[in-house]
DNA sequence: CTTTCTGCAAAAGGTTTGCAGTTAG
DNA sequence: CTAACTGCAAACCTTTTGCAGAAAG
């Protein structure tokens, strides 16, 4: 936790990027909770801190974030989540073997789980977490054949 | 494609719906393009046909059509696509090996592929269709341990 | 100091809700 | 006929944009 909020500091100033109050909180906050949070929630925890900020800076510390690979986006929730230390370490941006997360129905907490093979993943996951699968959404972005020319 | 249709409209008569004129033209224009549309698109594209139907409703089909297993919704995107005859005739809702999308980042064109190695997959999408995969998105939905009991 | 960040106000989407009127079966 | 469906208006929620003032380095 200590490690993750150190190596996010560096990064962002190596992009020259100022470490203002809120980003500085909102890393805290991300490394803290180790799930994923609403742009709302971290702003409602900052004010409990006793720093206001508005949502529309948290959206864009967010979008910083994300470009710098500190934090990833949960599709599914439209909650952000602080990057694994693993993910920090090895810079594996969009690697495969990243950021998969399974996400409780009921009560929306989120694990990451690391691994390739999505059928013996399924087993797997349900035999080491309990993590019961219902349903899982695997989408690709790349280039078609078309476009890639 | 007009298989589609007929199994549609059964599977529509058999919860009781009533085939109303926007919901046959929906389904018509979804069998048609075979990619994914906007809940807009599909007012336009009613509307070209003459018939003027409310984005609201199209909003309600399309929540009644993803129910009953007839669309799905690519997340990425927000757009409603057809479920293939494959997935319709096997009735494999939320199977493994079903709704796997290629987005093309530039053209934004969907083809589905239907796999269960993530990795091998991959590797087997490229030389396959050509499709270069810059990222995927996977995520599952279940119950943690917790909230299974 | 000077560039970068933030706050505020406002707009822009996308999606949902309630209710009265219309239509399919 | 009568339950189901649709249209309209409005609300709601999330996210984005522009610009002037504040703050980091």
């Amino acid at each position: 936790m200590k490690n993750f909020i150190q190596m996010a500091e560096n990064i962002l100033r190596e992009d020259g990027l100022r470490l203002t109050k809120p980003r500085s909180m909102a890393l805290n906050f991300l490394a803290k909770e180790n799930q994923p949070l609403t742009p709302y929630e971290i702003r409602d925890l900052l004010k409990e801190e006793g720093e206001k900020a508005d949502v529309v800076t948290i959206y864009r510390i967010l979008e910083e974030f994300e470009r710098l690979g500190l934090v990833h986006k949960v599709t599914l929730l439209g909650r952000y989540i602080r990057c694994s230390d693993l993910e920090m370490e090895t810079h594996c941006e969009k690697d495969i073997g990243c950021h998969h997360y399974l996400i409780c129905e009921k009560c929306s907490k989120v694990q990451e789980i690391s691994g390739e093979n999505l059928h013996d993943l399924e087993r797997v996951i349900e035999k080491k977490t309990g993590f019961e699968v219902k349903n899982h959404f695997l989408e690709f972005l790349g280039l078609c054949k078309k476009c890639k020319k």
